[in-house]
Order: C-alpha cells, then sequence, then structure tokens
DNA sequence: TAGATTGTTAATCGATTAACAATC
DNA sequence: TAGATTGTTAATCGATTAACAATC
C-alpha cells in the first residue's frame, strides 16, 4: 500500500467508517453508497469518498461500494488486520479494566502480560494474564515481541517507565498517564487524557448553561 | 463571560493549557509569555495568543500572563471551577477504575451514585460510592442534582439508558460505550471511543512499518 | 443504453501562522 | 523612555465541500 502524507484528521474518521460499516455488515447489507453511509453518519458524502482516496478506490461508479470490501481495507489500513501484542504497565484498576475488556482480544489486540510494582498485585492472573514485577520488565521483553505498552500508571512514574520502555525497543506506547510523554520520533505515542476529555464535556456544559 | 461561537480545535487545546499552567504554578512560576509557552509546549505563540483572544485579553504587553490568573481564568472557562455531580451507570472494571480515580475529584467533578443490574454489584459500596438498582435511576435523578451521567455499559443497552437518561432532563454525557448516542440538541455528549483510539494507533505503527 | 455513483479537480471555507501596531 | 510582548489584522495553509467528467 503506498502512502502519501495522510492528515492526522482522516486517519481519526478511519476507525469510525470501519465501525459503521462493521454494523451493515453484520445487517447483511452488500452494498453502499457514498451518500446513504454520509447520511447514516453525519458525514458529507464528498468527505468519505475524498477520505477513502487517499489509500485507493475501494469503490465502483454506479454501484457504490462493496460493505465487505471495504469494511476488510479499512482493517488492512489500520492495521488490525494483525495481531498486536500487547502489555499493560500498571496493575490498577484502570489496567485490569482494560484487561478484562475483551473486545480488544477480537481485535487482534493481545495482552500478554501486565507489571506492577505492587506486591499485592504480582504473582495473581487477571483473565489469565500473568502480573509481572516491573524488574522483570526489560528481560520479558527481550523474550517476547511486543508491539504496544500500555501506560495505566500515575503521572509521576510515567516518564521514567518510558524511557525504559524505549530502551528495549518498544515502538508503541498507548498512554492513559495524564502528561506529555518525551519519546525519539520513531516511537509513536497515542495519548487517552480522560480528564482532558471530561474538562472538554465541562466546557460544553457550561456553554450550554450561558446559553440558557 | 461572552462567548462567540469557539471552534472544537480551540476547547480542546484548552485542558492542556490548563495542565501546564499548573505545573508552571507548582514550580512556583508567576509570568509566561507566550513565546516560553509555546516552547514548552511545543505549539506556535501565536496559536496560544489567537486561542486565548477567543475568551479575552488575559495578558498584559510587555509583560505576558500572570500564570495563576490565566489558571484560573482557563478553569472558569473551562467550567472546572464549580462542583459538578456524576453518576455512573455500570459498575464493571471501567465504571469502578473510574470511581476510584480520586483525580476527577479534586478537580470538583464529584461520583454520587453508580448504577448496575448485577445483583451482585448492587448494594456494595465502592470508595463510599453505593452502587444503586438501575431501577431506582429515575427516583435518584429527581432527587438529586446530576450534571453529567457517565456510560460505562455495553454497546447493546447503551441507547436505551440514554433515552432514560434524557427523560429525566439529563444535560451531559461521557459516553464510554462504542457508539454513536441519539440525543436532542440540548444534551451534550463527549465520547471515549478507547477502541478507535487503539486502532489509530495501530495505524500508526504500521505507518512506522512501511517506511521502514 | 441510461442511470447511478464514483474518483478527482476546483471552489470554498476555516484554522493556523505571520506580521505589526498598540501598549504596558 | 526603550524593550518586550500582547492583541489583532492580514496572509497562508490545509481541510472540507461542491461540481462534474469518467465509467460501471
Amino acid at each position: 500500500m503506498e502512502r502519501k502524507e495522510i492528515s492526522n484528521a482522516v486517519i481519526k474518521r478511519l476507525p469510525r467508517y470501519h465501525r459503521y460499516l462493521g454494523e451493515l455488515l453484520e445487517n447483511g447489507v452488500e452494498r453502499i453508497s457514498s451518500n446513504d453511509l454520509s447520511e447514516k453518519m453525519s458525514v458529507t458524502a464528498s468527505q468519505i469518498r475524498q477520505d477513502l482516496n487517499n489509500f485507493g478506490g475501494f469503490g465502483q461508479q454506479g454501484y457504490g461500494y462493496n460493505v465487505e470490501y471495504l469494511y476488510n481495507e479499512i482493517a488492512k489500513i489500520l492495521g488490525i488486520d494483525r495481531r498486536n501484542n500487547m502489555i499493560i504497565i500498571g496493575g490498577g484498576n484502570f489496567g485490569q479494566a482494560l484487561t478484562n475488556y475483551s473486545n480488544f482480544e477480537r481485535r487482534g489486540f493481545m495482552i500478554q502480560a501486565i507489571f506492577d510494582i505492587s506486591p499485592d498485585r504480582i504473582g495473581k492472573n487477571v483473565r489469565n494474564i500473568p502480573t509481572l514485577d516491573m524488574t522483570e520488565l526489560e528481560s520479558f521483553l527481550s523474550e517476547h515481541e511486543i508491539d504496544i505498552a500500555v501506560l495505566t500508571i500515575p503521572k509521576h512514574a510515567a516518564q521514567e517507565v518510558t524511557d525504559r520502555l524505549v530502551s528495549c525497543g518498544i515502538g508503541a506506547i498507548w498512554n492513559f498517564a495524564h502528561l506529555d510523554l518525551k519519546v525519539p520520533d520513531e516511537v509513536v505515542v497515542e495519548n487517552v487524557h480522560l480528564s482532558e476529555s471530561l474538562m472538554q464535556l465541562s466546557y460544553r456544559i457550561s456553554e450550554k448553561r450561558e446559553q440558557g
């Protein structure tokens, strides 16, 4: 697949296309036009066609898009057609919640281990996934192919752990800690900043309140 | 505070400004110029000034911005200078993780109750917060001022629960369920779609892989 | 074939950046 | 006052929408 520089706005929309196509597929819909999809998703048909044509022509004039084909092609673009091995750093509530959330597995995101520093947690399994001592991080990473490290640890420890992960050659970090991690260019980071999400909601509430 | 139409891009950046200013404040920094802040945050000084001037002039020529003042003003803009009462719908792993995450409380987001349908959970407390039966939702909402309902329930139940919340006059929903909720215009929804976040990360990984 | 709908180019719109006069 | 830095206008850049020729 050849890639131009794809804008972030486009990439953010791809998973949502994928989700809607998945639903159509479940409902047995075979084909759909950009126009019908645009109505379902409340976006413009033009945007859908532009977005998709960044990656190639997946449709057919006069017919539209084959739902199953497009669904699979977007999965390939997103890289969810392959297995992604993950480790979770931080076995607290969030780490456990993510581990227990089986939907990630269905998409090929497999959690291989949880790491923690608390003796209460080390040695315990969550859904058959072992909780290991943080001191074992380096040896574990040298022995396993891990694609993504998930950071569910407090802010103060996050950069130090990130540096260790980067030293081990980790390529991607899914960061739930509330700070901006410093990583070299070759490492990709995706942030989930829940407090910021909540503050945006709070802003919208205030906005409404003032409009009366 | 008078409000023009503020773009979503600006609103998304406000919490991050707030966070950096909070850190400066902790470090005892009294004033900062848009230029110094722009370097810390890796954005342009122009953007910082443009963003802030949507809400008023918080700086002073030749001086810059007073850190504490700006921090508090952004808090007001975001509506986090007041208390926001929340309920959590869905007492599973995520619901419990959010309940246990005390940082929200520090910002005035107070969880008043958890609602669930499982007899195993109903009646149990999480950090002194009671888990109530979903059948009590309507009566609870009529007796308490709740600003935000947090949805940590499976996709299939989310729209039905949303409809009930809307009937009770809820104004804001923080949605962790992986679907787009249908709500009337007066209700604000903020989505946290973790799978989509993970897919974006996956895309970036694939992108790197192809670049070699 | 005629109708439908894509892929793609052109036009518009909005957001970001640059520049600078105002002013502390 | 002179220097620094804002607030704000103007220029640029990028993303979205519209239009339509290509084609199934």
